[in-house]
DNA sequence: CATGAATGAGCTTTCATTCAT
DNA sequence: GATGAATGAAAGCTCATTCAT
């Protein structure tokens, strides 16, 4: 019979992954309270107490895993746009960063759009900063573009907010899109959302609205 | 300290309402796991036990309220709009319908929303099945913009739904912005996502698209 | 819809006996615990209440089942035996009676044989008198034959009793095999217990005993 | 007051039979279904998290009980017979070691005898097993008595089926007899049988039959 | 550093039993 | 006489968490 030969002696740094790793995987499929800490240990390759000693709790453990997974996809979206082009670009950039990055990571992404919304306060609030992070990046860009276009008085910041989480919301729900249909790619996720977007943006600026 | 006065024989039909009334409520704000039959007695005003004779178990509960509150949610849409209107007024009415009802009914929505769609299969496909329903309506509104706008060959099918999951991707992001910032009501959610949405799908069927 | 038509008024020592009937077959198949209040008043036909109006608790409405097979199946044997013929006769026409009773009435067997000696005291106790009453008049067959064969100074009492009980045991397991087994009748089953038990008391009263 | 003080960190397996003993302690005094897990983990002297810890649920602990009684049971009669010996001397053998075994281990033998088989098949078809094994022991004595003898032709196999059938029973019986009332020795018990059943046989296997 | 052993607390579910009509 | 409505109490099972080694 051959035994599961644990590694043994891993830096701590390692080991924290690894189980984050684990609980990612297992948080994203079954949900916070579904999930149970037997099955993460396991699945990390440790033993139950000693999770507990590098994570305190499974609470802690999932804000970990909240904090870790939006810096992550954060810093995709950064990093995948360059402020030196046009607003338009650059929101072309980061919704295919955005979106390459939700499809790499399909655990991840479930963990922060619909588990950690889903179980109450102190993890709402987390994933909420981050939300709002990108919720300013998108904003800037309107307001940018605004800028670029200068035909026209800026847009009320109210209107520039509801604008925002209506772009934010799309694409959430054309990235669960594209993890649940897979023939759909990052790109063709940005180009539609782009296509939906961006002329809806153009008209405002120009003082076009649409009114019942 | 005041003894809660429980009503005593009531038919059968009303308790059972009092019983959903009261797990939308918990389950919406605690999410499936989390929320306990106990509580749900305890604020429906009954015994665990009664909840059981009437409603079986906490799975068939649960779906018991996804079932109630999808069917309302469609109603109220359904009841919202009128089919002789053109288009673009058949979103307008559509949508606005959709905020107010989410709006009425916060804890409706949170249980069709935000925890039906993370608690595993027979819930999610429950849930599913609605989302399904009103993308079709929003899909068929397009094609019927399409066919007044007249100008243009049909949209691709495969373009047409990933706008629908974009613009009902978009309801439910503003939605939940509603029901967060109680001053955003549900005639400015409408407007904003009109503005932000119309004039896009317009530029589209005139053949204008937005290329990198 | 065909509505279940309960027959209504009828005189209260017939349902009561319609609700034993219901009690025996199903504490017989399920065991005195397995059985529910709901599945005996469902199968009577009848409402929960009635039946505890009728039979006032579970306890005592197992123990009325219990009376009632009881004394049907001392009756059917005591029916089944003359007084006037001699000892093995008497044994073989109470046997047969016996075996006839149990696979006629499986459930009562059931009842009394495996659920009533092993659900506590109350139960045991009761069908203990039972057995008592059939153990003594095996004894006072055997009795009676020592006394016809008169060749030889009786049996202590003792060994009487221990010879009982292997009879009794001995029929009973015969029982359980005959009610398993379909093609196994009554007849057999008692002329194999004859043919088993006979000799050997007979051996016995003659002086005859196996020794080590 | 004594405080109950808990053996604390035995190793699994001696844990895993304090379970195990404790169960078939309340198992064969209450029955399956009125024995409560709560009274087996407290007379075990450890959680009941650990009862289910180690075997699993209430229907495996049973499972795990009744094959052990039966295992101990089935070593105990094999260990106490020579195969060198004469049949009669077999039997006589088998019988004090089966009734020294249930005076024994009373719950044991109450789990084997009357719970196991009243309460459902997985469990009734458990032990029916082992009584299989023992019927084809006391089978296979007859037929080499009736060889022993070879005064005569074979019994057919049928009419040997019954008459082993209720030898098992006598005893069984007597087992419980010798149970009930203390002043029974197991010798007295096999010698009762001995003297009932070895004539009865003997007789048999010459052409004597009983005929009503 | 790492783990096998152990538990308090809580959950879903069931059932015998009783009112009020 | 008969029943739909309702519940107190308990049972099986699970889980996050902690020691002792």
């Amino acid at each position: 019979m051959v035994e599961k030969q644990r590694q043994k002696r891993m830096p701590r740094a390692v080991r924290e992954q690894q189980m984050m790793d684990a609980a990612v995987r297992i948080f994203g499929q079954r949900g916070y309270r579904a999930a149970s800490m037997d099955e993460i240990a396991e699945l990390a390759g440790v033993s139950k107490p000693l999770v507990y000693l590098y994570l305190n709790s499974k609470e802690e453990l999932f804000t970990a895993c909240i904090r870790r997974e939006a810096a992550a996809l954060v810093a995709a979206v950064r990093d995948g746009v360059s402020a030196a082009e046009p607003a338009d670009r650059q929101l072309w950039s980061g919704l295919t960063a955005f979106f390459e990055h939700t499809a790499e990571r399909p655990d991840g992404w479930a963990v922060l759009h619909a588990q950690a919304r889903t179980h109450g306060e102190p993890f709402a609030a987390e994933v909420a900063g981050m939300r709002e992070e990108i919720l300013a990046f998108v904003t800037l860009l309107i307001a940018e573009a605004a800028r670029e276009a200068h035909r026209n008085p800026a847009l009320p910041d109210r209107e520039v907010a509801g604008l925002a989480q209506a772009l934010v919301g799309a694409a959430e729900s054309l990235a669960d899109w594209a993890n649940t249909d897979a023939t759909v790619s990052a790109k063709e996720a940005a180009a539609t959302l782009m296509n939906f977007a961006w002329a809806g943006l153009g008209d405002l600026m120009e003082g076009r609205r649409w009114t019942p």
